[in-house]
DNA sequence: TCTCTTCCTGACCGTATGGTCAGATTGCAG
DNA sequence: CTGCAATCTGACCATACGGTCAGGAAGAGA
């Protein structure tokens, strides 16, 4: 029954604490929406008393917000894998394995932003307008090249993406489904991996690059 | 400014006023989820005194498993494209015209349908476990059937499911983003049907009956 | 017309929520 | 060791929420 003595520096504090509550957030946000969820529930997953919530974080809107901007980040970066593929085949079919691993490593974070967009973004507007849009004009300008070039079949490159963003989203924001059709348990990591391989055979054949 | 006299007959102000309230309830539980919903913004939205939502369904969740039931409903019919089918071809791109259509035109229902499943389908588990149990597994088993005579590419029929329901449904559950991308504007009739083409040639070229 | 049932609604209630604050505790610089 | 600033938290507050209810208004059947 011996507690650790050792005692903590201020900087580990605020960052362990931070990343506690964030970890917190994601969970019950996307358990609940947020509207549903409420600041004493996230304090008890934290395992912290409510005040000290707002203590880090003013208030809900801005916990929430600092959720929804953190899978952001990790979503736009998984665009960096479809960058320095030498054929289509190869980058489409990295930024699909990267955004499958998303969905599995990050399902809650991925319930937040799926959550946040249907009910019109209303945090994250500017991101939509700005960065998203230029992150989507610059991919797509690379799927055109790629068509243009004749290494891959003429498709629309928006609805390319649109297909791309929504079947992999599938695999986390509607896992519940998934599993419940899957007899109750979670995919599997050879399920996972069959799933990938599914995604990736349909449309890269789907683009003519198969 | 004559009002209309005539009197409403007692069937009729029943449907009138469930109808009403059950279409408030959809657009406002899509728009805010059902944490966020609340029963005052319904009844503003439907026009009606609060008491009087109360009158004709007893508690939020009652009104919620309605709304979330209707377009289950739907959802469920829109298969009825596929059966018919001569070839692989007509029934998997009857099926993705019948979906892209419901994300068209009941997006709020959509909404609310991905809402419910993305937070564990609390009120609608049975659902899952039952009807869309069965009906996925008999979809499922056609689709083997089309693989096993050779008349489409050998894909994972379970998978191919989930790739049809995630790419129709993401021009709803998405819709804002796709409109923020579309430059703020909704898609117009001829995006929609260039949508749909997109969708449909990927798809039926990725499963080899293109 | 009269009676019964359905429909309607303003006022109200208990509870839970987001947020505040004063004061205790604790790491840290000098 | 001392003083300061950062961290912590139980108690508290105003508000908004889901739901109730008594009593009025209005069709329906005789």
């Amino acid at each position: 029954m011996n507690e650790t003595p050792r005692p903590m520096r201020r900087n580990e504090i605020r960052a362990m604490n931070e990343t506690l509550i964030l970890q917190a957030a994601e969970k019950v946000f996307a358990e609940a929406g947020f509207g549903g969820a409420t600041m004493q529930l996230i304090a008890d997953v934290a395992g912290l008393p409510k005040a000290n919530l707002h203590y880090y974080f003013a208030t809900k809107e801005e916990l929430y917000r600092r959720v929804v901007g953190n899978i952001f980040e990790i979503w736009l970066h998984a665009a960096d894998s479809m960058d320095g593929a030498e054929t289509p085949a190869e980058g489409i079919g990295a930024y699909i394995d990267a955004k499958m691993d998303i969905s599995r490593r990050h399902p809650d974070g991925s319930k937040v932003w799926a959550s946040e967009v249907m009910h019109g973004a209303p945090v994250i507007q500017d991101y939509l307008e700005t960065t998203l849009r230029d992150w989507t004009a610059g991919r797509a300008a690379l799927i055109q090249r790629w068509i243009d070039e004749g290494r891959m079949a003429p498709v629309d490159p928006q609805h390319l993406l649109y297909m791309l963003w929504a079947t992999t989203q599938h695999y986390a924001d509607f896992g519940h489904q998934i599993e419940t059709l899957n007899g109750g348990k979670p995919l599997s990591e050879a399920q996972w991996n069959a799933a990938k391989a599914s995604v990736k055979q349909i449309i890269l054949r789907g683009i003519g690059v198969l």
